[in-house]
DNA sequence: TAGACTGGCGCC
DNA sequence: AAACGGCGCCAGTCTA
C-alpha cells in the first residue's frame, strides 16, 4: 500500500501534465453570454434603484445593510440575521428571510447571482485562453486534508447551475477539441462510502453492497423525505450539530435532534466511529487518513469551547474528506500508462525539442489535438478529452481503474474496501449536456 | 498605491 | 458566541 507521500509523489508530474494539457474554452458563448447578463443586470439595478428611491453601490454589503437595517427599518433581530464585524449581514441566506418585507430584495439576490458569474466566470476565462483557446489552471497539494485545490483559474467552482435569465450554463462553455468528447467520471457518494468502511457500519456496508441509494434508505430509516435525508448524510461528514441542521433545513432545533438520535440508532457503527475518532483526535492532537496522510490540529488543545468544537468538526471530516482525497489521486496514477497522460510524445513540438528551451513556450507545446488527456480534476470527479474513436475503450479503462483502485489483489497487502466503489460516467461535446454511459 | 481584511459565494 | 468539513476569487473597504 502506497503512504500518502508515495502518492502525493507520483502524482506530482500528473497534475504538470494536466495543467498543460488544458481544456477547451468557448470564447465566442462566453461573450455572448456577457452581452446578455450585462444587460439583465443592467436592467435589475434600474429597478432596485427604483425601488429604494436612490442609487448606490449595489456591491457592497455595506452600503446595502445600511439602506435595508436602517434607511428601510427592517429589523433584522426579529429575522434571526446576524450582525458581523461591520453590519448585519445581507447574505444570500439572511436577504431570503427578509425578502418578503421589501420588493427589492428579490431582485437584490437576482442581481448577486448574475453579478457573481459575470465577474467571476464570463469575463474572466476568456482572458486566459491560449492560442489554442484552452486555459491552463494550477493544481496545488497544499491543503489541510489533502485535497487538491485549483487556481489561476479555480476550475474546481465553475457553476454547475443554469439561470432562467442566461440562455446556458457556464459548464457548456467548457468544450472538447474537435473530434473529440469529453467523459466526465465521478465517484458516487465517495465519502459516505469510505465512513461505511471505516466505521464498519452493518446497515450502511449492507446498503452499499446491495448498490442501495443511502439517501433513500436513510430517508426510510428516519421517515423523512430523501432530501432531508442527504443533508443529514451530508451534515454527518462534516460533524454537524443539532443547530447546524436545524438552520439548513428550517426546522426547530427539537426536530433536528431528533433526526440525529435516529439516525445513530440506525447507523451504530458511525456513532461509535464518530465519538472514538474525536476522542482519539483530542488526546493525539492529529488524525490520520486510511493512507496514513496526517493533519494536525492545533484547535483540538484551545481552551475555548468553540474552537476546541471546530476541531473536533475538522478531525471528524478529515479522515473521510482526506481518504477520499488519496483514493482518487491513486485512480489518477492508476490511469497515467492507459492514456500516456505523461511523456506523452504527442504533445511534444518536434520544433523544439533539440533546441535551447525558448522562453513562453510552456503552453505552446503544440498539438494537443486529438490525443487522449485526463484534463480536470474536481475533488470526486475526473475529466477527460478523448478522440471519439477512443471514447469506448477510454469509458472502460476508466471506469475498471476507478472502481477497482481500492479494491486490489489482497494478496498485494493493498486497501480493500468494505463496500464496493461507483462510478458514474458521462460523455458529451461539452462540460454541460452529457449523457450517461 | 499595494496589501490585508471583510463579506459574500461558486464548487465538492 | 457560534452553531457543517475543504477550497479560491470577487468587489468594497480599510490601512500602511
Amino acid at each position: 500500500m502506497l503512504t500518502s507521500y508515495e502518492i502525493d509523489k507520483k502524482l506530482e508530474p500528473i497534475l504538470r501534465q494536466m495543467e498543460k494539457n488544458g481544456v477547451k474554452i468557448d470564447v465566442q458563448l462566453l461573450e455572448k453570454l456577457s452581452l446578455e447578463v450585462s444587460l439583465k443586470l443592467q436592467e435589475l439595478t434600474e429597478k432596485i434603484f427604483d425601488d429604494i428611491g436612490h442609487q448606490f453601490n449595489l456591491n457592497s454589503p455595506s452600503q446595502l445593510s445600511e439602506i435595508l437595517y436602517k434607511e428601510l427599518k427592517i429589523e433584522p433581530r426579529q429575522s434571526g440575521i446576524k450582525y458581523g464585524k461591520q453590519h448585519f449581514s445581507t447574505s444570500a441566506q439572511s436577504l431570503e428571510k427578509i425578502k418578503h418585507l421589501h420588493p427589492s430584495i428579490e431582485k437584490i439576490l437576482e442581481y448577486r447571482e448574475l453579478a457573481k458569474l459575470k465577474s467571476t466566470y464570463i469575463e474572466p476565462l476568456p482572458k486566459m485562453v491560449d492560442k489554442n483557446q484552452r486555459i491552463h489552471t494550477h493544481y496545488a497539494v497544499d491543503t489541510s486534508t489533502g485535497r487538491l485545490s485549483s487556481k489561476n483559474p479555480n476550475l474546481q467552482n465553475i457553476p454547475t447551475y443554469k439561470k432562467a435569465s442566461v440562455d446556458r450554463p457556464i459548464r457548456s462553455a467548457f468544450i472538447a477539441e474537435n473530434g473529440c468528447k469529453l467523459i466526465k467520471a465521478d465517484y458516487s457518494q465517495i465519502e459516505l462510502r469510505i465512513i461505511a468502511h471505516m466505521s464498519h457500519d452493518r446497515e450502511m456496508i449492507k446498503t452499499f453492497q446491495k448498490g442501495e441509494d443511502i439517501h433513500r434508505t436513510t430517508a426510510e430509516e428516519l421517515g423523512c423525505d430523501r432530501r432531508t435525508a442527504k443533508v443529514v448524510n451530508f451534515g454527518i461528514i462534516y460533524g454537524m450539530s443539532a443547530y447546524g441542521l436545524s438552520a439548513t433545513l428550517k426546522i426547530p432545533a427539537e426536530e433536528a435532534q431528533l433526526f440525529i438520535d435516529k439516525y445513530f440508532l440506525t447507523y451504530e457503527g458511525v456513532k461509535k466511529y464518530i465519538d472514538q475518532t474525536s476522542q482519539d483526535a483530542l488526546e493525539n492532537g492529529y488524525v490520520k487518513t486510511m493512507f496514513g496522510r496526517k493533519r494536525e490540529i492545533k484547535e483540538l488543545k484551545s481552551p475555548i469551547v468553540r474552537v476546541r468544537n471546530f476541531g473536533i468538526r475538522a478531525a471528524i471530516n478529515t479522515p473521510v474528506q482526506g481518504t477520499a482525497a488519496d483514493i482518487i489521486k491513486l485512480s489518477m496514477i492508476a490511469l497515467n500508462p492507459k492514456f500516456q497522460i505523461t511523456n506523452n510524445k504527442q504533445i511534444l513540438n518536434p520544433k523544439f525539442q533539440s533546441s535551447k528551451p525558448i522562453l513562453n513556450t510552456k503552453y505552446k507545446i503544440q498539438d494537443t489535438a486529438k490525443s487522449s488527456k485526463m484534463i480536470l480534476q474536481v475533488h470526486d470527479e475526473l475529466v477527460f478529452e478523448i478522440p471519439n474513436d477512443q471514447v469506448d475503450e477510454a469509458v472502460k479503462i476508466i471506469r475498471d481503474k476507478m472502481e477497482n483502485v481500492a479494491c486490489p489483489d489482497p494478496k498485494l497487502g493493498e486497501v480493500k474496501l468494505k463496500v464496493p466503489l461507483i462510478v458514474d460516467i458521462e460523455v458529451g461535446n461539452n462540460w454541460d449536456e452529457m449523457k450517461r454511459i
